[in-house]
Order: structure tokens, then C-alpha cells, then sequence
DNA sequence: ATCCTTAATTAGGCAGGTTACGAAAGTCAA
DNA sequence: TTGACTTTCGTAACCTGCCTAATTAAGGAT
């Protein structure tokens, strides 16, 4: 019965309702049609249909107004999930979340390192295991949303780097996870997933153009543009962790040279800790450690508490992301940008103060409007929250673009770059 | 009778088979029909339109397919005109175009770095008189486009910068050039401007995201997604001169420290031309001189023509611009970077090989797809013939957005950040 | 000449919106 | 308490823009 097909009928303006309602939390059709530009009446029918499917409920009334009261509706967070599903080099997220994009379980592990042979079928055991212990009924799961680190092909589901193991390049994630859980598998970057995560919270003007920066053991970054990510020509848009910050900077795996991971990464911070006399034990640093982010997380707290050593190597690495996100607002034109991802989410204030201050220095003068740095609402699992936002979004509130490729063909005459 | 309501009915899938059209220069009806999505019939009535209002025309046959040979459409050039106006800090370039995006008029003079109140008129009447000798029925003409360097406030018509003179600032420049043309006027980006000029000249495909830098006396940039420009929250996206190259760098003006521009351009190459003993006098250079282009020209040739000091400051100024189209890849993902400008187009080849090879060695390990970097089609004149085409397309191939103000009211109960 | 193939037009229908209007449900003042 | 007024929400009728299906047009092949 739940899986009745939401997308029946007129899936964008039910999608562009959906979205708003959505916003708003709790809202009377008079405000929808206001919001979304169509009449009354369409909204009255479009409600219907959503109240149909259990999308929607009505849930009281508003403001007396004078004449006949409102009559709120909002979403029916029990209507839907879907599941969020985030990789990192060793670590993995999963999360289980509502239509509201509220988190209604949470499970991590170690570990998955290895080969996607022997990977993927962990991953999934822990979906299906937390969707059970949930309680979730598995047709109310709209999909999963697969999100990591790195370039991917994600039209293919395809990672295109070699990390954690080999295996992985060109292993196509994307169809061995659907094979194994019954669920639509959606890949995407974090640091995207991230950055929508902040617009279904609401955290944001939902008209605004703003971008995130997602640090976990390496940087990435994502914007959103009304509520839909930038993605460029491949979706590989935004790698901020690899823009330059030094002509003359030392030469970068990745192929470019001075790359900010590599001076205000948390790796690059676990080892200038290493390499400066006394840090390494005063903080209790183990050079053999493998988890770059525990690692990572007793520098930040040493910071917190007013260790000048630690202290000084945050504020270096938050001076040189100062820098990039400038360089993020004066290319991409953002109102805001957000800090998520587990390394902030433990060095947090210290960043944002930072990072406000030199956007405050170095854009004033050239705009009419500010940049706020803002910290994200879904603070460490930012990512895998995301994710699971992705396939809500894809799901409901776009267009349904169809998972098999392109529905207008090619221009057929139009000339290549000549 | 030219004026018709050319935006009578259906704007939207008027202007996006105006576009195939276009892009396509010649295209028969069932090539339309596949290339939009649409169905014959309706491709059929929407040509039968087109043609009526005199957009379109027949032009012969296709190639026989072995059933009736399909019978060829394309723009009529002469159906329609539009103006660009390129206003760069003393010299100003007025272009008329035809609905193909060609130069049918066009016409330059140095001195509008006078308060806006007396260099309007000016640019007015040299408007006036090039559609008078080129013999443009005024009725034809779809309006002005007016494009200039720096921050400005697109929606209002207002440039937010004190140049050339404080005057400039806030002057309601669109307005004022409206009443006294009677055109509609629009005001927008030069690089940009430019950017689209590529797209409507059909010399990139028509689906990708590409980049542009422009280089006059600045340096700008411009993003175009799936021909669309890519906006940002004010307009003011792809600030590319005032990416910061050096940490450590020289305070700019604008507030950043190593800003490109005070690196790699044409401002920062005279200044170093002439701070380089025995070069100035060599190349003639003239350190009184107001009008750097022609310095900077001087210098172009004399790279060109194998001056090992000339060629040398260039080469530093290419391997600048080089690492920062390597950071708008980055963070745009884009296809291709075109060149476009006055400066690129005295020293382009230098420029592109170099660009091309510091993008290749940086970004090649990281990504499926090459970006490249082409010169632009459009010249010297890019800017201002790219401000036609905004007009052209504004009037014709978007789906027709009312001057005053959004369609869509903002969402009622939406939040703002908090 | 006749048929086959492909192109373009015509005719009719449906989806998804619109405007116009009326019923329902409240407030407010006499 | 009651009638006047305001506002919400649903229904009915219509309009726009596309679709499908059938028809006409214009070649080439046999």
C-alpha cells in the first residue's frame, strides 16, 4: 500500500508543494499557492493527492484571521525514509532518516577498507540489520543514498579513485548494492550531500545560492543553487580540497601543486603535529595510528582547551581555508557557506571564527552583500544524512527524472568545439 | 508589423526550438522534432509560428532519405537585431548583430571616463548613428546590451564600482540609457557576455558547461551551464581577477592579498615591463601613457615576434592564469575554458599553450574528461557582441521573464538561516 | 503506373493548469 | 443572538500545450 506510485501524476508541481511544505514544517493551502505561484485551486487538488498517498497530513489550525481559519498541513515524517550510507577511507556511516530528514537511527563502523567484494555485503547486512532493529517496513524506503569522497562517475555508479583499495576503481558500487538490498542505490559526492542536507533542514533560505565545505580526513565541497546541486559537467564540480594555494607549493598526488588538503587537512595537521618537538606527546599523538581522525580530534580539542601548540596549528589550517572560501565565494557568488563534516564538527567554533574573519578582510569591500560561515545543523554525519536527503529529494521533489539516462536526446545538428 | 508579439503563445518551447534552429544553423522539422523531445505535429504548428512573425524561414531540402525529402529551416537573419555596448574604462565598443549572433555594424571611440551624466548621451548617439548607417529599422531591434567589468547590480541597472569616475556608483545606468534610446536596455558582466557569445555562435556544444576568462585591462570570468550563465546569488559569479594566487601576496584594492590580476594582468605586465631595465625602451613603452591596452599590446607583439624579456613576462603571466583555470575546473568541473578579449587576442597563442599545458599536467590524473582551452570565436569584440546576444536571448530563447521582478513570490513560511 | 518510404499537416483528445463562483466557517458589531 | 462581513476551500467550466492517430505530400524502387 505504501508503495503505492507517489510520482503518479504531474510530478513537478507535486514535488515543488512537497518541497515547500517541507520548508515551511507546517503550512495552510492559501500560504501554498502564495509560495509555489499557482491558485488555490490546483493546490487544493495537489493536497488531496498527497493526503492520498500519506505524504501529508492536516494538522490543526492556524492564526485566526478573521474569517475561516487555516487548516495547516505538513508532511507525515512516518510516510517515507530512506537510507543514508556514507564511506570514508576506513569508516562507514549508516543512517536511517524520515521525510523530514530527521534522523531515526544511526549505526557506524570500521573497517571497510578492503576490497568492494568483501565491503559491499558488510554494508548492506548493516542496512538491512538497522532498518530491521528501526523497525522500518522496507517498502517504505525510498532508496539509499551512497555518498563519498573522491571524483566518480556517478551517471554509472562508479568510483573513479583507487581508495581505500584498488578494487574499487571503476567497481560499479552503485548496481552491487541495489542487486543485494532490493533498493534504488543512488551514488553521490559528500560534500554535495552535505550541502543539501543544510536546504531539506531548512537551515537555509531555500532561494539562496550557498556552498559547504565538508572536512573529514580530506576537504571537498559543494553548492547548492535553489535548492539543486551545482554539478558541473561530470558532477565532479567544487574539489576544493585540491585548488591550489601556492604556485611554488610542493607537488600534490592528485597532479596539482599547494593543494589546501595539504596544508589545512586534517592530515596535513597530524603530521605537522608530528613533526613539531614535544606536540606529538604533550597530546598523546600515535605516529603508527591509522584513523587520521582521532588523531585529528585530540589536536582539536587540545586547541579547544588553549594548548598554544595546538591552537596555533588550527588557526594556521583555518587561515588557509579562509582563503579557499573566498576564493569559493568569489567564484561561485554564495551568501553562505557551511562547515560540515566530522573535523569541523570538533574544532568547529575555532574554524568559523577564523573563516568568518577572513571572508569579513578579504570580500567586504567588493560586494553589496555579505558571506555568513555558518556551522551545519547535521554536524558529524552531515555526509550520510545527506545522502539519505539526496534520494528523498530525487524521489519526491524533482521532476523524476528517470534513472535511464537523458530523456531529450541530443541536438541533432548542433556543431561540436570547432 | 515586425513588432508583432513575437512572445505570443507557448515562450518556452517557442524559444527552445528557436535554439535548435540556431545552434543548428539549417535543420529540418523531424530533426527538430528529435532533437527537442517534441512531437512532429507540434514541431510543426511552433514552425508554422516562427515563420509567421518572420524568425524562420524554408531553405531548400534535406538530403533524400528515400521517402520526401525533408524540407529545411532556418533563422532569417535579418528578421531581428540587437546592440551590445562594452563599456571598459576609456573606450567603449558598439556592435549590431543580427538574430545568427553575426556583426553587421561596428563602431569604437576612447573617452567615456567622464561622470556618467555626459558619457551616456554619448554612447546613446553613437548608437543612434550606427543604426542609422547600417540601416536598421529601429522596430527590428530587441533592445541593448550593455556590459562592463566589476561588481554591479544587474536587477537595478546599477553598477556597484567607482569607476571610472565616483559618479559611476549607484548611477542608474540602465535606466537612463533606456529612456534616452527608447530600447530596452540590459546590463550585465562583460565576461559573461562573453561566454554566451560562444554559445549562440554554435561554437561549443550546445549541452556542456565551459568556462571563460576574459582579459581587457582586467581579468574576468564567466560560467555557462547548458547555455545558461551560471549567476550565483547576485550576479556577480566567476569573480576570476581577485582569486588569490599567493597567501602571502600584496594587498589589492579590493580587499584580497595576491590577486591574479595584480600577477598576470595587463596592468601588472606594463608595470613590470617598465620596472625592467632596458625593456621599456626597447619596446617603446610609454610610462605616461593612460590607455594600457596599447602598452600591453606593444609588449604581445614583441613576445610574438621572439623578444626573450617580453615573451618571458608573458610566459609568467600565462603559467598564472594557467593555475587559475586550473582552480575554475576544479570547482566548475567544465569542459572546456575559452579565451576570449582585447589581450588574449593580441597574445593568444601563448597564452592558450601555456594554459593548456599547465591544465593538462594539473588537473589530467584526477578526472575523466580533458578540459580544454580555446580561443574565442568572437575576437577582440567578444564582450559586446556577447551583450547582443544576451538581448537575443532574453527576447527569444528563454522563456520570457517579465523585467519587473520575479514570477514566483518568495515561500510564505520559509526560514531563514539560523 | 503502382507501391513503398519518409515528411509534414490535420484532427481530436488529454493533462494540468486557469478563472469564476459558491459553500463552509469563522469574526465582529449592533 | 443575529446578521454582515471576511476568508478558506472545493467545484465547474474553460484554456493551453502538448500528445496520438490518421491523412496528405513528395520523392524512389519495381
Amino acid at each position: 500500500m505504501a508503495s503505492s506510485p507517489i510520482w503518479a501524476s504531474r510530478p513537478k508541481t507535486r514535488g515543488l508543494v512537497l518541497d515547500v511544505i517541507r520548508a515551511a514544517r507546517s503550512i495552510s493551502r492559501v500560504e501554498l499557492a502564495a509560495a509555489t505561484g499557482l491558485t488555490g485551486a490546483t493546490i487544493s487538488e495537489v493536497v488531496r493527492e498527497l493526503m492520498g498517498d500519506g505524504l501529508v497530513v492536516e494538522a490543526g489550525r492556524g492564526a485566526p484571521t478573521g474569517g475561516k481559519p487555516r487548516t495547516m498541513v505538513q508532511l507525515n515524517p512516518l510516510a517515507r525514509y530512506s537510507v543514508g550510507v556514507q564511506l570514508e577511507r576506513n569508516t562507514c556511516v549508516v543512517v536511517v532518516v524520515d521525510l523530514a530528514g530527521r534522523q531515526v537511527a544511526r549505526t557506524s563502523f570500521q573497517g571497510v577498507a578492503m576490497p568492494p567484494e568483501r565491503a559491499l555485503p558488510l554494508v548492506a547486512a548493516q542496512v538491512d540489520t538497522l532498518l530491521a532493529t528501526a523497525g522500518v517496513e522496507r517498502d517504505r524506503v525510498l532508496g539509499v543514498g551512497l555518498v563519498s569522497y573522491g571524483p566518480q562517475d556517478r551517471r554509472a555508479g562508479v568510483l573513479l579513485t583507487p581508495q581505500p583499495t584498488d578494487e574499487w576503481l571503476n567497481y560499479p558500487v552503485t548496481r552491487r548494492l541495489t542487486e543485494t538490498l532490493g533498493l534504488p542505490v543512488l551514488l553521490d559526492n559528500d560534500a554535495a550531500a552535505a550541502a543539501v542536507g543544510e536546504y531539506w533542514m531548512g537551515a537555509v533560505d531555500p532561494r539562496s545560492t550557498y556552498g559547504c565545505i565538508y572536512m573529514a580526513t580530506g576537504i571537498g565541497g559543494g553548492v547548492v543553487v535553489a535548492g539543486a546541486v551545482y554539478r558541473g559537467s561530470s558532477s565532479n564540480a567544487v574539489e576544493i580540497g585540491h585548488i591550489s594555494m601556492d604556485v611554488n607549493g610542493d607537488e600534490c598526488p592528485c597532479g596539482n601543486v599547494g593543494c589546501l588538503e595539504n596544508y589545512a587537512g586534517p592530515s596535513a595537521l597530524v603530521r605537522q603535529a608530528l613533526a613539531t618537538p614535544g606536540l606529538a606527546q604533550r597530546l598523546g599523538l600515535d605516529p603508527t595510528a591509522a584513523d587520521v581522525l582521532t588523531e585529528f580530534a585530540r589536536i582539536a580539542a587540545a586547541a579547544n582547551a588553549g594548548d598554544t601548540g595546538a591552537r596555533g596549528l588550527v588557526e594556521r589550517s583555518a587561515r588557509y581555508l579562509g582563503h579557499a572560501a573566498v576564493t569559493m565565494a568569489c567564484l561561485f557568488d554564495v551568501d553562505a557557506i557551511v562547515l560540515a563534516g566530522p573535523s569541523f564538527a570538533v574544532a568547529g567554533s575555532i574554524y568559523q571564527t577564523m573563516i568568518q574573519q577572513e571572508m569579513d578582510r578579504r570580500m567586504f569591500a567588493r560586494r553589496a552583500h555579505p558571506v555568513r560561515i555558518v556551522p551545519s545543523v547535521n554536524g558529524s554525519d552531515a555526509a550520510a544524512i545527506g545522502g539519505a536527503v539526496l534520494v528523498l529529494q530525487s524521489e519526491l521533489t524533482l521532476g523524476r527524472p528517470r534513472p535511464d539516462g537523458e530523456a531529450r536526446p541530443a541536438p541533432a545538428g548542433a556543431a561540436g568545439l570547432h
